[in-house]
DNA sequence: TTCCAGGGGTAGA
DNA sequence: TCTACCCATGGA
């Protein structure tokens, strides 16, 4: 068929007039890069894969143009002055404002411009299982964009983490483009995570073959909101406002409870939020309560003194032994 | 087979 | 504000 030998083309290896442009951005300190991309499970989910061989975040992009790359990202430099190396697989050319926006990317997704000094301090305070962080943890792995963490929020709700990655695995896979490497056999890459548009304009069929199940619908009209122009979550980030007041327009979201608003808080950069979920639950109840389960409200008690870090005072206290999990 | 997961929407009190 | 009930899906 004409369709399929298009396709075959498109993957086949004769087709790989790619060229690599490599890019390098300033790290603050301190910083651990595997730490950083390996933080919690964003790393894992696609269009996310992490090399552990090779400590790299691999990923396929696409940029507002329309262009779809493979990024392979790694920490380079001495302790003391680390750099983000970034190569970028492409066809073509790729134009500054494509370089520029691959950069910023990266450094969105490895929260580099964040200022976590005040945390680190927290951590050496409190010691013991907390020390560790203050050497360059804390900036929990996140997405190019809101929607697309908003999307995997809600992918995570009421559902074991397994579903949780076949759920965007299907979103990429039916939704998403391929990249220059992406393809259908075991060595492929995924493809990228879907825009809003693509979203909104999926047939019936092709989002419930996501198997998202219940959740469908309100990524379905998150997406339909944010092409609409009637939501821009993307302002989110750097609006000047009281974290209550971004978590009331999470809470307005269909599929976003407490624990989802939480979650993308965190990954807005606000970590004055629990999420409390069955994770949370279960750890607390282990660690602090004996087994006994307590009620949320002496559960979250816990994390008080966390003060506006209590989100990643609670993950480092957990993060200890959850990473084979992944 | 039943239970429940990195919960949330809705209706009714 | 709180509770009860329902919600697709798939792994355990």
């Amino acid at each position: 068929m004409e369709g399929d030998a298009t396709v075959t083309h498109s993957r086949g290896p004769e087709r790989l007039d790619l060229r690599t442009t490599t890019m390098s951005s300033a790290a603050p300190s301190p910083f651990e890069f595997a730490g950083t991309v390996y933080s919690h499970g964003w790393a894992v989910l696609h269009p996310n894969r992490w090399d552990g061989g090779r400590r790299a975040l691999i990923r396929t992009e696409r940029f507002g143009a329309g262009r779809v790359v493979h990024l392979e990202v790694t920490g380079t430099g001495r302790a003391d002055r680390q750099r983000v190396r970034i190569d970028v697989r492409h066809e073509g050319e790729l134009g500054p404002s494509e370089r520029k926006a691959v950069t910023r990317s990266i450094r969105r997704m490895l929260r580099l411009d964040e200022d976590l000094r005040p945390f680190h301090a927290q951590c050496r305070k409190a010691g013991g299982r907390w020390e560790a962080a203050s050497h360059g943890l804390g900036r929990l792995l996140c997405s190019p964009s809101v929607f697309e963490d908003a999307v995997k929020t809600i992918c995570t709700t009421n559902v074991q983490w397994g579903g949780t990655r076949a759920m965007v695995r299907g979103l990429t896979r039916n939704l998403g483009e391929p990249g220059p490497l992406s393809g259908d056999n075991s060595e492929g890459f995924p493809n990228s995570f879907p825009t809003p548009e693509a979203v909104a304009a999926a047939d019936g069929r092709t989002l419930e073959g996501a198997r998202l199940g219940y959740r469908g619908p309100y990524v379905r009209e998150l997406a339909e909101r944010v092409t609409a122009g009637d939501l821009d979550l993307e302002e989110l980030r750097t609006r000047d406002a009281s974290t209550e007041e971004i978590r009331r327009e999470l809470l307005a979201i269909k599929g976003v409870g407490p624990y989802a608003a939480a979650t993308l808080l965190m990954l807005l950069g606000r970590y004055d939020h629990l999420a409390v979920d069955s994770v949370f639950r279960t750890f607390v109840s282990g660690r602090y309560f004996e087994g006994r389960v307590p009620a949320d409200g002496d559960a979250r008690e816990i994390y008080a003194d966390w003060g506006r870090w209590k989100y990643l005072g609670y993950w480092f206290d957990l993060w200890q032994g959850l990473d084979e999990e992944l």
